[in-house]
DNA sequence: CTCGACAAGTGGACGAGATCGACCAGACGA
DNA sequence: TCGTCTGGTCGATCTCGTCCACTTGTCGAG
């Protein structure tokens, strides 16, 4: 992980179709060696994949909000997590230091689901309480900060 | 916004590289008139972008933790919007129905980092209080979930 | 019913990009 | 000094992206 592999990271965070031909030229290297870098990146999982950026509420996910989760002192966090996991309406789970040891980001479509979303991570054995904040707009969300300095590889 | 274009960003957040052709073949249609809709559903605010997914830790990001802001009565929040916005570290910001009326997400390489970055928020003019949760780890994060059923265009 | 307009696809052509193998240069240790 | 390893270039070839002309289907107006 060079000063040029984190510009490579970088462009190909703000814009994640750039083409090797286009890396190349930025980084003044040829495409097929840039295209090794980048599948070496992949390889050692530094680049996990590629998405495309989805404005939630034009895809009809028009609620966004945060749960956080009090666990009981059974709870088996393993089962927890893969029960959480089984969610598909849960985009985001953090495992926190605190009283609420989860906090879940949620998208759903209507009110209603949110309520029947609640319920049903109320009901996962090893859960005493759920708190849910609903988000009243996302200001951003997900923006890349620029690879920082020295680093391992 | 039809089945097929549903399709096409399902796809695309699942491996935002796929090439037009490789999506022609998966819709059924040819590379010209699936490049067309892509580029509709750029054009209306759908797509609103493309990125790598980094291992926040490869890169040095080796800390997460939540930020709740509490306002004072006198906080003008397009101000304090704008001088959150201007701190890079931090890469999410949600506007929450609560005590707390900010989340924010952020990341740093070391607890230092951290601190400072907390003293900083701390003293944007209108923030009373902020309280901050180290998360210990991310299961997951941003995982999509698939375009639902009936959508308006 | 016919016509024209429009939206959405198709197919072909051509330039650009991706990808592969062969080759090259510097660093390093035996 | 000599292999060997890493990381790069170059050129050939195949695929992809992109533009444009043409077709098809739908729908409202006359």
């Amino acid at each position: 992980m060079d000063e040029i592999d984190q510009t490579i990271v970088n462009l190909l965070r703000t814009d994640g179709r750039t083409s090797y031909a286009e890396l190349a030229r930025r980084v003044g290297l040829t495409a097929p060696s840039v295209q090794d870098r980048v599948t070496k990146l992949e390889k050692s999982g530094i680049i996990t994949g590629y998405t495309a950026l989805i404005d939630a509420e034009a895809i009809g996910l028009g609620i966004t909000a945060l749960i956080g989760i009090i666990p009981d002192n059974a709870a088996d966090h393993h089962d927890i997590c893969e029960r959480l996991r089984a969610i598909p309406q849960i985009e985001s789970c953090y495992f926190l230091a605190g009283v609420e040891c989860y906090q879940l980001k949620v998208r759903v479509p209507k009110m209603g689901d949110l309520e029947r979303l609640i319920h049903r991570v109320g009901a996962i054995p090893g859960v005493a309480q759920t708190r849910t904040t609903i988000t009243l707009s996302t200001k951003w969300e997900d923006r890349p900060q620029p690879v920082p300095f020295e680093l391992a590889d």
